[in-house]
DNA sequence: CTATCTGTTCTGAC
DNA sequence: TGTCAGAACAGATA
């Protein structure tokens, strides 16, 4: 289920368990998804996983890399970009998991629940296959094909200056910012400029754009996906179908914080489906529990008890109460 | 069989 | 320029 708080929880799982390692061998099962030469990362370590909006950035250098005094990286060092879209799932797995029942298996799996959780590692939706120094594998599936992993150059960031070299590298969140995919996302939640002067302004030069679609476009807000928009609105008690531009500003401060407790919630929720394959046999879909109005239509509102509602807005569905929202 | 649903984002038409 | 429908793809479900 790779909205923000899912992407969250898999960078701290596959960061706690594949940083450090190098990577020996790659192996692309799908041109579409993987679009770069695989021999470009081969004998490459990885750094650390980052993560902006819903875009999680692998970052991979050189060893014995020629590096500028003062700096981490050097020409040569590389990142990865990787989105899970739609369906996408990241899956690690140690050396020699395959033998083992699958209840034993030592996993750290997330992404679009379905059976790969469990499976048998490559399955029909395998794209990738990472093969690390140590034996262990990272598998990225895709059911749907939407996802991706591409590969960013460092060595146009060099920089000179007064004759020395100093480098602005794929590392530093400056040229992070110049990256093509990364330079038009808006502010993340956690921003201090996630605020309402911010959103205001933005509502004003998108008069007709309603507050649903306003929080799910990533050039205003990065993250926000259709789960996380219908809970933070019944959070705030806005109706989905209401133009941003004619919040007030109570509206906006209550729904700035309701965004943030429902992205939040997410993550304390992702926490659980983190480190486990488990949870996606017995346990799968819990998030249902938590949520309040997403896919609760025709059911009872557990604030006042009238019926929850549906209704299409900018292509994806919402859930409201139309009591408590207004 | 048909019709409709699904976590995201991009493109092209108006 | 902003806004929206439809596309990209592969299912599951009724």
């Amino acid at each position: 289920m790779p909205e923000l708080p899912e992407v969250e929880t898999i960078r701290k799982g596959l960061n706690s368990v594949i940083a450090g390692k190098t990577i020996t061998g790659f192996e692309s099962r799908d041109s579409k998804v993987v679009r770069f030469d695989p021999k470009e990362i081969i004998g490459m370590k990885i750094e650390s996983i980052d993560r902006r909006a819903k875009i999680l950035i692998i970052k991979l250098t050189k060893p014995n890399n020629r590096r500028p005094f003062g700096s981490t990286q050097g020409i040569g060092d590389r990142a990865m970009l990787c989105h899970l879209k739609m369906t996408g799932q990241l899956i690690w797995e140690a050396k020699g998991e395959k033998k083992k029942h699958v209840l034993r298996r030592k996993r750290v799996a997330g992404g679009h629940p379905s059976e790969s959780w469990g499976e048998i590692l490559p399955c029909k939706h395998t794209r990738a296959i990472f093969k690390f120094d140590d034996g262990s594998e990272l598998f990225f599936n895709d059911l749907r094909r939407f996802g991706y992993l591409k590969l960013i150059q460092n060595s146009k960031h060099i920089i000179e200056n007064n004759g020395d070299h100093f480098v602005v590298g794929l590392f530093d969140d400056k040229s992070i910012g110049e990256i093509p995919e990364l330079a038009k996302l808006g502010p993340e939640i956690d921003s201090s400029d996630f605020n309402m002067d911010y959103l205001k302004s933005k509502s004003k030069r998108m008069p007709k754009k309603k507050i649903k679609t306003f929080l799910m476009d990533q050039e205003i807000i990065s993250g926000v996906g259709n789960i996380y928009s219908d809970e933070a609105l019944f959070y705030a008690g806005i109706l989905p179908t209401r133009l941003a531009s004619t919040l007030s500003d109570l509206e906006w401060e209550k729904l700035i914080k309701s965004t943030k407790k429902a992205i939040d919630l997410g993550i304390q929720y992702g926490g659980s489906s983190e480190e486990t394959y488990v949870d996606a046999f017995g346990k799968q879909g819990t998030m249902s529990e938590y949520s309040m109005v997403y896919r609760k239509s025709d059911q009872s509102c557990k604030l006042c008890g009238s019926i929850i509602r549906r209704a299409k807005i900018g292509g994806r569905s919402a859930h409201f109460c139309n009591n408590c929202q207004k």
